[in-house]
DNA sequence: ATAAGTCTGTTGTATTTACCACAAAAAAGG
DNA sequence: CCTTTTTTGTGGTAAATACAACAGACTTAT
């Protein structure tokens, strides 16, 4: 495991945690590394996780398939990052989903019931890694609702302005840099590039934003981006 | 706090817990009741929320303000819901919301830091109150990835036949209720309401699906609702 | 039973979007 | 420096959507 104490560190699951507070959780914990070879399953839809996938090596998609036997990748977990996160603190809770090596890959897996429960007494970092473990579930929440808030929007014009006010708000200023290509970004909106590249245009040739690749500047005086 | 102690035991923050249990992990946590007067600020877009609200009387709105001012509203926490909860598993992030009381009402509000740490030795109640809190941000972090499914669909026919296919999936059968009329499913997924009409009798022209109020079936025989 | 109100399906039209193809600009690589 | 690749803006067209208006079915209240 000492091999992978640069990646643990990193993550924002072991945040404020020295190394050897990690190696001494996950011994507590009795976290099990796995390994599996590309193309195989580690979750089929249906089944119940009770454990966080922490992708030590590799690469594994997470994929849903409809009643009509269509697959649709949902997401990617990459090196350092978690999956099953939200499954796992849910038990009993079906997953939706199903979860594939996309390449040869270790998983290390943690069990949140195990978190929760054991030697809470003895292990002083159980608490941080509680926490920690609030903090990750808790940011998805608020990045998966201000996506919503940008998709709920009827138009490409709409979803362009909810995304670029929310990010001066986010910036303080009404000028501000995006970190997303334009097909990320209509991606990420989930609407035409080419119609979204469109729309940039005329907000600009209407004299509301002006921009030169990702950055942006708000040109409405009229704005207002204190904390009404 | 004895009067709200029905509401308390049906909230999923405080399952599998028995009355004197809650009103232990109250005390321990040294949860505070205030009262707000119908149309005043709970919170303000900037400030930091450290505890979560519990609406025990009365009703609050979450609403958002753009850069140009106008507000939407975005959600209400009515009696037994919760506010807040994300922002206070987040120490020190702004929050990008404001909650206003649209009546007259009471919140308890509960820290989560005296939650994590407060005397988790000598009482077990808090870890069954953490674990519950977790799920029910897990929960929510579920609700949000599916609805984003559906609306991540570019066209209302895809959008309806995703929300169907899921729905279809829950219930384990191609017949199946939904719990929206059908100006309420137009709003979950953000489509005109007529329009998602119309393509919900061209899907049942089609022989794809049959529906009456909001019972549908899936006719497709192909259709295959084993977990794969 | 009647009336008022709500929910749902239907239609037509103006607007918006997706899709395609393409050229200019920028970035990457040799 | 030139070539190759990627990114971005632009235009045209077919398709999809929003919007409004309305009639029938269904609910609820009187």
């Amino acid at each position: 495991m000492e091999q992978y104490l640069d990646i643990l560190t990193q993550s924002p699951l072991f945040a404020n945690m020295a190394e050897s507070e990690i190696l001494s959780v996950l011994q507590c914990l009795g976290a099990q590394t796995r390994a599996y070879k590309k193309g195989t399953f580690l979750f089929h839809c249906g089944d119940a996780a009770n454990a966080i996938g922490f992708v030590l090596d590799g690469c594994v998609t997470i994929l849903k398939e409809d009643c009509w036997g269509n697959s649709t990748i949902l997401s990617q977990a990459a090196v350092g990052q978690l999956f099953g996160e939200v499954y796992a603190c849910l038990l009993g809770e079906a997953m939706q989903v199903s979860v594939a090596a996309s390449a040869d890959t270790q998983v290390l897996f943690l069990n949140v019931q195990k978190m929760l429960h054991t030697c809470s007494l003895a292990c002083p970092f159980h608490t941080r890694l509680i926490q920690n473990l609030l903090s990750v579930i808790a940011r998805k929440t608020l990045e998966l609702t201000r996506k919503i808030e940008h998709l709920s929007k009827r138009t490409t014009r709409e979803k362009l302005l909810s995304y670029l006010s929310a990010q001066a708000q986010e910036a303080g200023s009404s000028r501000f840099t995006i970190p997303f290509s334009r097909q990320q970004l209509a991606d990420y909106l989930t609407v035409d590039r080419s119609a979204m590249s469109h729309e940039l245009c005329k907000l600009r040739d209407e004299g509301i934003l002006s921009f030169h690749k990702n950055q942006f500047v708000f040109q409405n005086p009229l704005s207002n981006f204190s904390n009404l």
